[in-house]
DNA sequence: CTGTTAGCGCCTTCAC
DNA sequence: GTGAAGGCGCTAACAG
């Protein structure tokens, strides 16, 4: 059975295909008796509008390309739901970019929308390609990795407000030797969520000692590495602040080698508040951003946008918050700052 | 600057429109003379054929819906890659689904094939609703979530030989009494994985005991509520398979917090390979999926699949692969299928 | 309120 | 080898 088309309708309905298209456009600008007929045809003959030429007609898509830095980074599965949520809810598809830090990716991706096979494009990457201009973009929104001085709409977080938080809940403990293990610098997000970190310090009045910030780069190893580094230096802390879970995992880990309880040797809080925040043993302390809604607000925004309606703003900050677990708890007072006794685990 | 069409480009080189749409498809069927002319005037222009006529016109998209059970699943990321990275090599696009056990929803998204914004259909959901015959649905492929008895044509693993794999490897290291937390009974998968450890009992003439089976869901909660369970029950063991990583990673937890060590005490065989596998302590022995091997295939035979290439089979196995870490070892000799002395390492 | 008409941008016979 | 012409299926003025 092959699709039928509008012309069908009309001669089943008797009427011209004009008024078959309005009456399913707009059903009150027709009268109830044809629309009655016209309705009874389409039951019939099964028709449903073919979507392609509805767009060609109509120059729009109802496509919205997503295009990312990494497609398999779990921590964009939230906003990949939350995308499409209110895409499927305000009748949008959404093609799935994998930027995978390539410029000839991210051109390809671009040309899309620019070719019409979509309408708008949300940037998930942290940087498009020197070679094409900001003014040069389509309709775009950009979510979460940040681009820096770019004045697109954009929806995200206020890393260094984050990373206070989380350094702040470590300070309130009573924590006053707090070390930091961060993302990797040049970043904008990991340069923010460290200068967080030192300003809850200095807030406090305590002056930040480089010995305690360790360069990271988000992946659990490292988060390994920097516990064995302090060890080597013999840094002694009691607090502990990483820039993601992985790596908070990665650290709790290798604490646990050294013989090192969490919390009672070393608090340690993450951030994003992943899965790895709940199965981690203890579970870990961590700052939750709000990823479902980053992806609805974001989304929002495209359609708002694609519908012509003006933004309230072109920034949009995402409330985040600080989850407390078990991985965090006051200093224990009988060994302050110095590294407690190495104790294997292991046999 | 406004899109330039074929007409402008065709009045520039001074031919006619069919000409210059014969020389950007089949360059070979037009004189070197005009295809250099033509070809100019395309540059001079920025020309881009405008994807949404060609596609009305030739009746194809080049999109193809991917429609997953549960976008969140952080085991599709790698199957994300895969599919992206071969439709991306092919000139496909993909449409991101996601069914959320909602027969409406998973009804649009094949909706959307029949009304021509897509071309065909990956299925990862595991289930198409009763209402839509599967001989009604569009050009499919089905990867991973296999679907009872259906005949359309699938990528995945052998769920059953794989769990045997996994029980094996307990079995060679000596361990004897081996316990299982499955997935909900019912799914076609996680029976698949009990059958395969029960056949592997079998196979080394070894009873199994229903006891030592525990109906899990595949979260991390009911890896820790079978170990209360046993422990409760008095049931004895030193070796566990857990139907996925996630269950596997609370269930060291919880012998963590029984004062029982892994793998010294308990060894434990997870499945998926996640990064829960790496990055739990100890590290976890794990059956690993080809999880982007299976998106390319799965991407593969709908590519094949739309340009009429007859399929060498309509079943694709992809092969699973034991890796093995530090949470599998011999059993302990000194301390057979008692429970050993409780002894938690908390405060 | 309804029908007629004119395309959207491109591809593809069919003559020349 | 090239051009003219006829749509693909639908929407949106514009008249009636």
């Amino acid at each position: 059975m092959t699709h039928s088309t509008i012309r069908r309708v009309a001669e089943l309905a008797g009427v011209s295909i004009a008024t078959v298209s309005r009456t399913l456009a707009h059903p009150d600008k027709v009268t109830e008796a044809t629309r009655e007929k016209v309705l009874d045809a389409v039951r019939q003959t099964g028709f449903v509008p073919n979507r392609q030429a509805v767009d060609f007609r109509r120059r729009a898509t109802n496509n919205v390309v997503l295009l990312v830095r990494d497609i398999t980074n779990p921590f964009y599965l939230e906003i990949y739901r939350g995308i499409e949520e209110l895409a499927f809810a305000n009748g949008y598809s959404v093609l799935m970019g994998d930027a995978q830090y390539d410029d000839a990716r991210v051109a390809r991706y671009i040309d899309m929308v620019r070719n019409r096979q979509a309408d708008g494009l949300i940037l998930m990457t942290g940087w498009i390609p020197a070679s094409i201009p900001e003014a040069k973009l389509p309709q775009t929104v950009i979510a979460l990795e940040l681009i820096d001085g770019s004045v697109l709409p954009t929806v995200a977080i206020d890393n260094r407000k984050a990373a206070r938080l989380a350094t702040e809940h470590l300070l309130s403990l009573g924590h006053r030797r707090i070390a930091h293990i961060t993302g990797p610098i040049g970043m904008l997000m990991s340069d923010e969520r460290h200068e967080g970190y030192l300003e809850a310090l200095r807030a406090a009045d305590i002056a930040p000692d480089p010995a305690l910030t360790y360069l990271g780069d988000y992946h659990l190893g490292s988060g390994q590495a920097a516990i064995r580094a302090f060890e080597e230096r013999r840094v002694g802390f009691t607090g502990l602040f990483c820039s993601n879970d992985e790596m908070a995992v990665g650290a709790i880990n290798a604490l646990r080698g050294l013989g090192k309880r969490v919390p009672q040797d070393v608090s340690v809080v993450g951030f994003d508040d992943m899965d790895y925040a709940l199965s981690s043993d203890p579970p870990l302390t961590s700052v939750r951003q709000p990823r479902r809604e980053i992806g609805r607000k974001a989304m929002q925004m495209m359609v708002d946008l694609l519908a012509g309606k003006p933004l309230a703003s072109r920034w949009f900050e995402a409330g985040v918050e600080l989850v407390v677990r078990q991985s965090t708890a006051p200093p224990n007072p009988s060994k302050t700052t110095d590294l407690p006794r190495t104790e294997s685990t292991k046999p």
